[in-house]
DNA sequence: AATGTAATTAACGTTAACGTAAACCTGTAC
DNA sequence: GTACAGGTTTACGTTAACGTTAATTACATT
C-alpha cells in the first residue's frame, strides 16, 4: 500500500492493450479535453489517476454516454464541486440518467427472459432435428 | 379479442407520434429492410404487426444493437426457423448478446450505487451551504 | 379555385468517434 | 550507423442513423 503504488507510470501503448483500445482513441480522448496527461519530452507519460479517468470513460461508453456528456461530468466533478449551482446541476443530470438506467434495465431483463424463450425453442427443435423427426 | 383488433390500420404519422418517432425513421427503417408496409395508392399503411416490429426495432436501439443487428435477428426469425444451421446461428448470436448485456448490468448497477454516493454527499453539501457553513 | 394538411421520392448535409495514411522524431539492438 | 519498434502531429476518410430541404401529389375544407 505504499505511495509508490500510484506512480506507476505507463506509455500510451501500455495502456492500450491493456484496456483493449487504440492509441489512437486514447489522443482521441485528451483532444477532446477528456484528459492531460503529462509529458516526457514530446511522449504522453500517464499516471494511475490516468488510467482510473480512461476506465470511466470506457464505462461511460458502455452504458451509452457520449464523450460529450463524460466530459460535462468530468468538469462538475474537477472544477469547484462545492458550488450549489454546480452540486445541483450535477443531481438534476444523475437524476435523468437514473430514468435512462431503469429503462434499460427493464429492456434488458425482458429481453433476457425472451432469450429465454428463443434458446429453449431452438434447442428442443434441435432436438427434434436429431431425432430424425424431419417435418 | 376479435381479430379486428388486428386490422386496426395506421398512417405513418400517427406511429410516429404514438412511439415518439419521425416519420423519416420509420421510412428509414424500411429503406434498410426492417419493414415493408402495404400501400394505398403510394401511401404506406401499417397494421398492427408491423407497430410491433417498430417497438422491437426500437427496443433493439434502446439496447445498443445496430440496425443492421436487428435486421439479421429478424431475417433469422423470418426466415426457414426450422434449419438447423439458421438455429445454432441464431444460439451462438444470443450467447453473445447475453455477455453484452451481463456486462451492462453490472456497468448499470455499479453506476446506480454511484449515482447513490454522489447524491448523497451533494446533499450533505447542500445542507451544509444552507446551514451558513461556507467554507 | 384556393388553401391547408399529410403524404411521397430524391438527394445532399450532419454528427460522433474514431480509422488510416503520411511524414517525422528517437531511443535501443545489433 | 542503421534498422526498427514505438512515439508524435496533421489531416483527410468513414460509418450509422437519421435531419433537412425541395419539389411533387392528393385529399379535405372553405
Amino acid at each position: 500500500m505504499s505511495k509508490y503504488d500510484d506512480e506507476t507510470t505507463y506509455a500510451i501503448g501500455e495502456l492500450a492493450r491493456e484496456l483493449d483500445i487504440t492509441p489512437r482513441s486514447i489522443r482521441f480522448y485528451e483532444e477532446q479535453g477528456l484528459m492531460s496527461p503529462s509529458r516526457t519530452g514530446q511522449n504522453r507519460v500517464y499516471l494511475n489517476k490516468d488510467r482510473v479517468r480512461l476506465k470511466l470513460i470506457l464505462r461511460g461508453k458502455r452504458l451509452g454516454f457520449s464523450l460529450a456528456e463524460v466530459k460535462t461530468l468530468f468538469d462538475m466533478y474537477d472544477t469547484n464541486p462545492n458550488s450549489a449551482i454546480q452540486l445541483e446541476a450535477m443531481l438534476e443530470m444523475t437524476e435523468q440518467k437514473r430514468a435512462v438506467l431503469k429503462q434499460q434495465l427493464e429492456d434488458i431483463q425482458m429481453l433476457m427472459t425472451e432469450l429465454d424463450d428463443v434458446e429453449a425453442r431452438c434447442r428442443e427443435e434441435l432436438a427434434e432435428l436429431k431425432r430424425g423427426n424431419i417435418a
